[in-house]
DNA sequence: AAAAGGACCTAACGAAAATCAAGGAAGTAG
DNA sequence: CTACTTCCTTGATTTTCGTTAGGTCCTTTT
């Protein structure tokens, strides 16, 4: 299922933060070469240690990027939605996909090959800017993981993954867990009954879980559980 | 303690990775605007969240970047020695700092206005080719960061350093630490405590350890280590 | 309507690692 | 040589988290 782009899409395409600050031949350009496919859910979209031959945006639905150890767990490295592009790390160093790419929900992906882009990229410098940007971006996230592993508790991971979901900064707030549990817990480094006790935990501080909807009673009560230091947390007073 | 660079000195930094695939004169114009800067051992390079107006390529020593929370907490994202780039990320996403870099042992650090940088891609749009190449291997690391961190077990992962220092592809090897134990336990995920520990596991798998000299009597047997399941690892037929 | 399957939660156990506290070893200054 | 600091190790205890197994609820199938 893989076509290739009209030109009435492009425009369509230009609020993809990549694409954002091209100009509109340069947008052209780029997407001239791309292919759209439609991948069903649990679908492959590339295989970890293929030759790296091509990266991608999401257009519609969620994404998984996770690496395989040789006895079969897996630690997923990111998960990624519409506007979001993943495995561009790859596409520059001139070798191997790091790690695999999954559909987790029904999804269409905008397929840009690494050699296309080098072309383009001699045509358009600016081309080479933007990717920056956006490697850049996904630079700062990865961080950000690894601090928050390295010195969060489960449910502090939790509480954070919960406020970057929502969208008050204060007050209460519902929400909608974009993707199943046990994704969640994968994408949280942790196992699916560990996601479940740490939202037990939650629950004294104010968050109630029903199937996929998440309950805020209060953003700035999270805010301060997440900013806490390890050794202070989920001690007696609270549980 | 800061100095720009002689020309005479151009042609020996061309065997760093990320000015490597450049000309002569792409070289040149990058040096151009960068200054050379001794740092002593425990001082800091740059701050976290302050703006971000250079980034830095590690001539000579150790340095650490790493992300502090407000309750003095902090997480080791990366350990750079010769050669390598640091801090590259933010020179792009026009930002601030995501982290904090202090020198560990005495250093010399070559830094590199993000204006300046700016400039020269516009002169030379090879320079961000480099810049992207060097990025992406940024985020492989990271990413091999993050799995690690998830899927080994403190042992494992000395183990997977340890690796890394050792030049031998099999056989025995010895080798020095090349900071002190309190920061290899931060780089990898763990306590000092717990790092001793791991050092006493690895006795047994022929790993001795006396102060800052380690020696692997068979890499091989590491290697077997690290690539083995969670689970199964550190029982009690070893110990 | 009953059965089957899947996603999720709960509980009990064990392993790994953090914490707390104390003791050694090496280097430095007096 | 002794006192002191810094860095590292060790031991005892607690916490966290993975594992396993069983249970509930909900949806789909027959």
């Amino acid at each position: 299922m893989s076509t290739t782009i009209v030109s009435s899409e492009v425009e369509k395409l230009a609020e993809i933060p990549l694409l954002k600050r091209l100009s509109t031949e340069a947008r052209e350009q780029l997407l001239r070469g791309a292919t759209k496919k439609s991948i069903s859910r649990g679908e492959m979209i590339f295989f970890q240690d293929d030759k790296a031959d091509a990266f991608f945006i999401v257009l519609e639905g969620w994404v998984k990027v996770f690496r395989a150890t040789s006895s079969g767990d897996e630690a997923v490295v990111g998960v990624f939605t519409r506007g979001q592009t993943f495995a561009e790390g790859a596409a520059f160093t001139n070798s191997n996909y790091p790690a695999s790419g999954e559909a987790v929900t029904d999804s269409v992906v905008l397929c840009i090959p690494v050699a296309h882009l080098a072309n383009s990229i001699a045509a358009d410098p600016n081309i080479a800017l933007a990717m920056m940007s956006s490697l850049s971006m996904h630079l700062h996230q990865l961080v950000l993981q690894i601090e928050g592993l390295k010195t969060h508790t489960g449910a502090q991971r939790v509480a954070e993954f919960l406020l970057n979901l929502s969208t008050e900064p204060a007050g209460s707030c519902t929400l909608v867990l974009p993707y199943d549990k046990a994704l969640i817990a994968g994408r949280l480094g942790m196992k699916p009954e560990s996601l479940s006790r740490a939202f037990q935990k939650l629950k004294s501080y104010g968050v109630e879980v029903k199937q996929n909807r998440a309950i805020i009673s209060n953003v700035q009560v999270l805010n301060t559980l997440v900013e806490q230091e390890r050794t202070v947390v989920m001690h007696s007073s609270h549980g």
